[in-house]
DNA sequence: TCTTACCCAGTTTTT
DNA sequence: CTGGGTAAGA
């Protein structure tokens, strides 16, 4: 077969652009803007204008006549790509929003839609978040009498993980204990069982977790040969961004969607790769020019984000890199204050400094949503969380426990579940668990024998069932079967599970007041979800954060602060940063200090999160710490420890004179 | 068979 | 501090 581009425009007439690009772009940026022909790879450093340049590539291919539609545009998060097609509105015009754009796993789960059945699926699959897929594994893993005995027998959630590598990596799953998990070699042959079940029970009941929509959709287009080339004919220009956190699954994707039109124009950063963790490789990077012959490498190297003391902390952690990246950020926008490097005695003063640090600055101007507070991990942050709450600060916080993780939404959305794909065992066993007097015992029972009569509900009636719990389960199934024959529009369906949901929860868990109002800002946000299938589908493939729902009341006041894991911080910017707990241990963290590519890893953590920085930098850290077994001294970051005193101005804290002013309030 | 009470262990980052 | 496992009681 061959493919034939018909060109949209009259090769007499060159597009007339309506923007000014030679104007706003700089020459590199211009250059990448205008590229055709051949893939191409973008080197861009932080803060020098990555997403600004994908932006206008977008306004300038419409500009030139590609179809909106034809271009798909592939983020790290579902957020990011909206937010770039806005933008890109706001240039050009509404066409921008019709590009095609989102997650590998979003775009794939598209694709897969259309083509479950050509794989062995049926239509409408279900998505599997982490912990229902673990719950399938920890299924098999308990039939196993090895894995009850024996304590080293990897737990549930490490299977999951080493099953996720192998998927991501592209390696077997004996290479992949050979080399990263060793001592689960004895196990081998039990961790294989256990895998081919956990594949088996996916597609029995029609579901795929996050891995399964990625390998699916490379399964389909490289064994139907039809398929790809219909898929990748239809997609003239593939853009990628934050290339350096793909990992090798992804880059055959990547090759195998742009076969057709070889466009495709990847944008990244190698020092700033961050998920290694998740099969990322940077060197996925450095191999692009091999991997697509012929392409092009424009490299940005000026930055506009940050003022040059910020970069001169920057460019000194890369030095400390074991594998080094020839790198060297330089500041368009000239001096500015040197960052801080601040020790609090404690964690609570740690807290103490930064809250009040922010209303200071906010005195000066700089607005709370102009501000970030950034952390290795979800937990870091709890001390300040109190802080914040008792000086009445608002705050938003990006990364961690996410709200469709909480037991009670799940719990409530294992109903649409069972509604959409009634052959999903992990959602029954949720629903029928809540029951009093129901346990995985009488729910198995309950299952098979909805599935020998079809899954109609209507039989669930029927179901020989004790006479304990008989009326709940009646109740339960008339639930059920209205859902599936009213065609409610989804928030009132949803209405409906938490009408009979709300006195289970109430039975169940004692703080029931805070996860009712979860459910009820839940239901306001259900109305804009087509369907049930919808609804369970988008909030599997983009989990809403926790503290989301904080916000939804919040509309009207200032707009609020922002804390963020770094992962989370990536590809964003702020005038103010705060970087607390720089501890070692904690970043770096103590699982990666003994590995030399883990540490580097943890290195490029810290830089991402230094280059956020705009004007002001802070990093925190307290000098005594708490945890079970006592108080601690604590050592401060490695990465911080070699800046000398013309990088890193040192801040003493010292309590307010008292009758001056009212005393630093403290926390109770 | 289900619930509750208790103990011990391990504790990252995310689509 | 949570979760997973065990053991006793309903």
């Amino acid at each position: 077969m061959k493919v034939f581009s018909l060109n949209r425009n009259d090769p007499q007439r060159p597009p007339n652009y309506s923007i000014d690009y030679a104007a706003v772009l700089n020459n590199a940026q211009h250059q990448a803007v205008f590229h055709s022909g051949g893939p191409a790879l973008i080197i861009a450093g932080a803060g020098t204008g990555k997403t600004r340049t994908l932006v206008y590539r977008v306004a300038r291919l419409i500009e030139s006549g590609v179809a909106p539609q034809q271009i798909v545009l592939l983020t790290f998060t579902r957020k990011s790509a909206k937010d770039m097609l806005e933008r890109a509105s706001e240039l050009l015009d509404g066409r921008c929003r019709q590009v095609r754009g989102g997650t590998f796993h979003s775009y794939c789960h598209s694709i897969l839609q259309e083509h479950a059945e050509s794989l062995g699926f049926r239509k409408g699959f279900t998505v599997l978040d982490a912990d229902d897929a673990a719950d399938i594994i920890q299924y098999y893993r308990s039939e196993l009498d090895v894995a009850k005995k024996d304590s080293l027998f990897p737990k549930k959630n490490t299977l999951l993980t080493i099953f996720s590598a192998c998927v991501n990596r592209r390696e077997s799953l004996e290479s992949l204990i050979e080399s990263r998990y060793p001592h689960f070699k004895p196990h081998l042959d039990h961790i294989r069982l256990i895998q081919t079940h956990f594949q088996s029970h996916k597609r029995e009941q029609n579901q795929m977790d996050f891995d399964d929509l990625l390998t699916h959709t490379l399964e389909l287009l490289t064994e139907h040969e039809s398929v790809r080339m219909a898929t990748s004919a239809d997609i003239r220009h593939l853009m990628i961004d934050e290339f350096q956190d793909t990992n090798a699954l992804q880059v055959e994707l990547a090759e195998c969607l742009s076969s057709v039109h070889r466009t495709l124009f990847a944008v990244g950063d190698d020092a700033q790769s961050i998920y290694g963790f998740r099969g990322a490789d940077h060197r996925h990077i450095m191999e692009f020019p091999t991997r697509f012959p012929g392409a092009v490498t424009i490299t940005l190297e000026e930055n506009y984000r940050s003022v040059q003391p910020v970069l001169n902390v920057a460019n000194r952690l890369l030095t400390q890199a074991k594998q080094a990246y020839p790198k060297e950020l330089k500041a368009l926008k000239g001096m500015g204050d040197l960052p801080g490097i601040v020790k609090a005695p404690t964690q609570e003063d740690q807290s103490r400094f930064i809250s009040q640090m922010i209303l200071n600055l906010r005195e000066q101007g700089i607005s709370l949503d102009q501000t970030a507070v950034l952390f290795r991990n979800s937990r870091d942050s709890f001390d300040l969380e109190l802080a914040l709450n008792s000086r009445g600060i608002p705050y938003v916080k990006y990364g961690g426990t996410k709200l469709t993780e909480a037991a009670h939404v799940k719990d409530v959305l294992a109903h649409f579940k069972v509604v959409v794909n009634p052959a999903d065992g992990v959602s029954w066993n949720r629903v029928l668990g809540l029951i009093e007097g129901i346990g995985p015992k009488t729910s198995r029972d309950f299952f098979e024998w909805m599935r020998t009569k079809g899954f109609d509900f209507d039989h669930g009636a029927q179901f020989p069932a004790g006479s304990t719990y008989k009326t709940q389960v009646l109740s339960l199934i008339s639930l059920l079967s209205d859902l599936k024959t009213k065609n409610y529009p989804t928030h009132e369906a949803f209405k409906h599970v938490v009408d009979y949901y709300t006195p289970l929860c109430r039975k169940r868990y004692d703080d029931h007041e805070k996860r009712l109002q979860d459910l009820e800002v839940l239901h306001d946000m259900s109305r804009s979800f087509r369907s049930m299938s919808r609804m369970i589908t988008e909030l599997s493939l983009d989990p809403l954060d926790a503290t989301a729902v904080d916000v939804v009341g919040m509309e009207n006041l200032e707009q609020p602060l922002v804390l963020s894991t770094i992962h989370s911080a990536k590809g964003l910017e702020w005038s103010v940063v705060f970087v607390m707990q720089c501890l070692d241990g904690v970043l770096p963290s103590s699982y990666a200090v003994d590995d030399e590519a883990q540490l580097d890893e943890e290195l490029r953590l810290m830089y991402v999160a230094t280059t956020r920085a705009k004007e002001y930098l802070f990093f925190t850290y307290p000098a005594i710490a708490h945890s079970a077994g006592g108080e601690f001294f604590t050592k401060p970051s490695r990465f911080l420890s070699v800046m000398d005193e013309t990088m890193l101005e040192p801040w003493i804290l010292v309590e307010e004179p008292e009758n001056l002013l009212p005393p630093p309030q403290l926390e109770s």
